[in-house]
RNA sequence: GGGUAGGUGGCCGAGUGGAAAUGGCAGCAGACUGUAAAUCUGCCGGCGUAAGCCUACGGAGGUUCGAAUCCUCCCCUGCCCA
């Protein structure tokens, strides 16, 4: 097979769109005969600093140019951030202060580094050169665009005929990263298909900066553990890579069957022919090689295999786990060694209110030493005891 | 600037003088399972064993025995006109 054959099959895999092949077919023979790398844009909103799966599908993929010997350049949008979305009204956005800025970027690298190989990649910030960006230069930017070209866009058009606000800054947005593009020279960028129009944008303005025109990919969206909704952080229906083993391994087994195809594709070397045949077979197991095989990305192979036996200790055995957080409460909280159950799961932090901990308890969800509890007067004395608040909260309580 | 319709719990959305506020979604718990889906049951602001108290319907005042509901001012959003 041809170098350049090989690259497109790499690259066209699992991508939604790829705007213009015959362009990216034109960049990837330039790269191979002048031996000189394509650089693959990929920009991220830096409003928390808490990668999660969602990402890694596209940080997978600029992986993957890396092999085949690209340049990555990691765009942390700290500019466009800080100018913020205005969606959730009355929040105003805390300005991040350089050190913030570092710690987060410190973070960020930590967790792309397990898939990406950071030392290779280019981490970029847009406050360098938005911040300095000259009005009479943005309103030339400004010009490339028509409001109906903007209201084109999907959720802009839905916000529209439903009604809602659309604020004038939001409008700004594509256009802020498209001149990214810009100054980075991007040949290549890469984002989830929502992002399809703010990545166009790039081109355009490449274009009439006189550049040649980045080639857009996306890619499909994660859909996250509520088996509904894109993966995202505000959704509450993600799953950190920023989180223990065990976490990420019970998450993934928790995910909806329907689901287990597209993670295995988006996010895994799993060959799927098989795999497919695997969930028909057994759909049980077909979740846990998936979840095993995730889980090794992050951490170690060794590592992953320690949370599928705690995982089936706890869920399959019926078990409680090997490890179980000691929670002290000091003495001078209690005045007593033995206190009402409520208070206890309470001061012990394993219920968020007095009130949750007696629904629960009438629930029947919280048990102690493998006992329920059924009184929410009961008296204990907690002395080490295995506390389990419904299905996979577990503390061992001291009172010292 | 003028007119008009609105702002209700995580979200959607009822409610127009006496309910911690009908529904739905999400969430949580229990049963059933494979921590899947589907289904059934219960819960779903906080404090209190309880009676009850506190907090909550954009914000601030006011009327009233009593307000999410009435009045005044302010803030915010959609639509129409300019």
């Amino acid at each position: 097979m041809k170098e350049i054959e090989r690259q497109l099959e790499i690259i066209k895999e699992n991508t939604v769109d790829v705007i213009e092949e015959s362009e990216l077919k034109r960049k990837l023979e330039r790269s191979i005969s002048t031996g000189k790398p394509l650089r693959i844009k990929y920009g991220i909103d830096p409003t928390s600093p808490e990668i999660h799966l969602g990402h890694m599908v596209l940080i997978r993929k600029l992986r993957k140019f890396q092999q085949l010997g690209h340049k990555v350049l990691f765009l942390i949008g700290d500019f466009t951030a800080r100018i913020g979305d205005p969606t959730g009204r009355n929040e105003t956005r805390p300005i991040l202060s350089k050190e913030e800025i570092k710690k987060n970027l410190n973070t960020y690298v930590d967790q792309v580094s397990k898939v990406l190989d950071v030392d290779k990649a280019e981490f970029v910030f847009n406050g360098n050169w938005l911040s300095i960006l000259s009005l009479e230069e943005f309103i030339k930017i400004a010009s490339c665009f028509t409001i109906a070209q903007i209201l084109e866009r999907d959720d802009f058009s839905a916000r529209y005929k439903s009604g809602k606000a659309i604020y004038l800054h939001e409008f700004m947005y594509p256009l802020l990263q498209g001149y990214d593009s810009v100054v980075l020279e991007s040949d290549i960028e890469i984002g989830a298909t929502e992002q399809k129009f703010n990545l166009l944008a790039g081109r355009a303005l490449q274009e009439f900066f006189g550049q040649e025109k980045q080639v857009v990919i996306t890619m499909p969206i994660l859909v996250g553990t509520d088996g509904k909704m894109k993966m995202s952080k505000s959704y509450k229906n993600h799953i950190p890579v920023s989180t223990t083993p065990d976490d990420m391994f019970g998450k993934i087994m928790s995910i909806q069957d329907a689901l287990m195809e597209s993670y295995a594709r988006l996010l895994t070397d799993i060959d799927i022919e098989r795999f497919k045949v695997l969930i028909e077979q057994d759909p049980r197991q077909a979740k846990a090689v998936l979840a095993k095989e995730i889980v090794s990305q992050f951490f170690t192979r060794q590592e992953a295999e320690k949370a599928e036996m705690a995982f089936d200790r706890v869920f399959k055995q019926k078990q409680i786990p090997e490890n179980i957080p000691l929670i002290e409460i000091p003495f001078s909280k209690t005045k007593q060694r033995k206190l009402n159950i409520v208070d206890l799961l309470f001061l012990a932090g394993l219920v968020v209110s007095k009130s949750e901990a007696k629904r629960l308890i009438q629930q029947n969800a919280v048990k102690v030493d493998g006992r329920t509890i059924t009184d929410i007067n009961a008296e204990i004395e907690p002395d080490e005891k295995v506390f389990k608040v419904g299905k996979r909260k577990f503390g061992k309580i001291k009172i010292v």
